[in-house]
DNA sequence: GGAATACTTGACTATTTTAGTCAAGTTTAT
DNA sequence: ATAAACTTGACTAAAATAGTCAAGTATTCC
């Protein structure tokens, strides 16, 4: 089980952003030479964070983005679903009523997985941009 | 974030061994057919279960596997860990200084990264492989 | 002893996913 | 006008996954 880049790069990005909330507009040139995130690939992770309004783009000489709403009400589980970072334990769907080994009834452990995804979105959930900026504020001093 | 194959049947493989243990070894072949997993793909994990002393091989007619520990003792924590199945947030090195953009310093996510896995492997340290199967016993009724 | 069952090992491969790159635009401040 | 910066869509190399395949060894049962 492991995070991609994608989902990491989105967050990682989204809280250099944050710091310059409501100040000025960040330019994705200057998070790619702060973070070392390539370019065009943040490209990429904008378009899809702004069409799920996370953020605002402003073109532009000068321009850049800014958040679309204030940073302790965006949740990790608002970045992820922007870039289509999910976390799937089940192999089977959900809605359906066979099991993933095709049978009529679920496998001896889907019950697990289904725990185990929802005590990690449990975590996503909790955790705000806000939450992150702060944490990394308060590791200054 | 997703769960692997290997992962999942390591762990389903067990379940179903688990609820014949001590009464008789139970065979790859007869695993295979009522989970739906294949035959040599079974080979293969349970090679290295055996290596990590979670199971005990029986060979000859009528052989096959059992536990090596209490289903009790043996928790996903163990499994997981004998299959390779690990939990991978963190992009850097947990033990180097530096930081995953190859900078002196971590990353502004490092430390959130670090706290969903430690979130996501107390899960693992908890369940055991008797929790599974009295869940799935007391589902019966 | 011979056949059948079942574990054991190692190498190999098709498919899918990931992590980008590349190219050709459009918009707007100065 | 020009340069900075957003926008979009297509393309691709590399890695990981999810197996398959082949050849062999050990043990029990008849
Ligand atoms: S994961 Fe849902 S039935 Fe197996
Ligand atoms: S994940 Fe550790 S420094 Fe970025």
């Amino acid at each position: 089980m492991k995070l991609t880049s994608k989902g990491r790069y989105a967050v990682m990005a989204l809280a250099d952003l944050a710091r310059f909330d409501n100040i000025s507009p960040v330019s994705l040139r200057d998070i790619s030479l702060r973070q070392g995130i390539s370019l065009d690939y943040l490209e990429q992770i904008f378009s899809k964070l702004r069409k799920k309004e996370i953020v605002q783009s402003v073109r532009g000489t000068q321009g850049g983005y800014i958040l679309n709403r204030k940073a302790r009400e965006i949740k990790l589980t608002n970045i992820f679903d922007a870039v289509d970072e999910k976390v799937k334990t089940l192999q089977c769907k959900k809605e359906s009523k066979k099991g993933c080994n095709g049978k009529s009834t679920k496998c001896l452990t889907h019950n697990l997985w289904d725990e185990l995804e929802n005590h990690i979105n449990n975590f996503f959930d909790k955790k705000s941009l806000d939450d992150l900026v702060k944490s990394n504020f308060e590791r200054k001093f």
